[in-house]
DNA sequence: GTGGTCTAGACCACA
DNA sequence: GTGGTCTAGACCACC
């Protein structure tokens, strides 16, 4: 797997098993693959992986179970929640960054719309 | 001024000097103020504004001149370039986190008009 | 180590790390020496050489992972690049300076092969 | 006039101005421009000529007439002198630098061939 | 342990 | 006055 410099990896790994519980790839109740599988699989310390473990944990997004692993929650309406969560900062940033380098609503909407049509 | 947290001072200094230069407050072949006089203005250490300088020198942003100060570079086309640099890499970055989380690209149009209209 | 008295200490350093690549002595892939055990070695402040190393990140020449260490960038390519890119520098500037005081091309090969044959 | 960055601006103006002696488009005993007027010309602060000029007559290449001007001596043999200190300094610059980046002599000699038939 | 950032304070050459 | 460099020492997140 391949990291971004600037961004913690174990940030980055709760984002990718969160990418997966929205895309359905990874179910609410699923249980996630121990720490040293996981970190032999994506090549990183095991460190890093029981860190985002501990931190999606601390989130609600997970919880362990002594001597048989680590699960998602089992809360159907998560996924929408996640969803939701995460597209609602998505689209906040977008138009607050747009709009701090001078651009209207407008200008937006056609540039984006420029873009989704061919490139 | 505030800064973010998480975000190196001197990453943040850059970003507000490229958005004057985008917003039209500081032009092409302007005088920056010096690292001292900026320094103290936003309270931090000379050093801090001597880097985002230097970032901005080897960006191609901004040139110095030993014993007389820091421009930014007589570009013409600067304006534009960082204009465009930058929304276009913003674009991206939303399409592509909207896209990796499932949304449509019709669903991406809705959702932004949505909160254009209102909120 | 030492240093050349008009050449910030930095450039020295990466110099200095460019010669053992082109030499052999660092090879691609290679962990450069942690920033403070080379400072400890060379006798000089730690952001010396931290600023040294990044430059060198900013050229392409090394990449650091956060509480790993640095490395010269693995391209096999590089030594080759390297020693080429510094040789024509090398030349070019001399031919330029020799030109620029009245040497045509016979008389900057005649005082060359005349020096490297004894003097 | 075109400055590099890195070198002080009064060094390069010695440098020129050597460089116009060692060419003859400078002679021995010739008048040098006043400060006000060289400083005008190459749109330079007149304190930075007059710290090239001193240092021009610190290193005895020039003298001072109060009232009358500055001057560059009277001494015949200065031509071949300064072209042959500064010719002598270049090669050997040349051949310290490559061969610290492992090169032999017929190397060396091979490259430069090569550069100046063409290249 | 590693690199990354920041502060405080100093000295220098340059214009 | 300006920028450029360096030291000393500190704190942080990350692995």
């Amino acid at each position: 797997m391949h990291f971004e410099n600037h961004i913690p990896i174990y940030l980055q790994i709760i984002e990718l098993i969160k990418k997966q519980v929205i895309l359905g790839i990874l179910k609410p109740g699923d249980k996630l693959e121990s720490v040293r599988e996981f970190a032999a699989e994506i090549k990183v310390n095991p460190n890093t992986v029981q860190k985002a473990y501990q931190e999606m944990e601390r989130e609600g997004l997970a919880y362990s179970q002594r001597g048989i692993g680590r699960f998602i929650v089992e809360d159907e309406s998560l996924v929408k929640q996640l969803r939701h969560d995460a597209s609602k900062l998505i689209i906040e940033d977008f138009i607050s960054k747009m709009t701090e380098i001078g651009y209207s609503n407008d200008e937006i909407l056609d540039r984006l719309k420029a873009k989704l049509n061919g490139g």
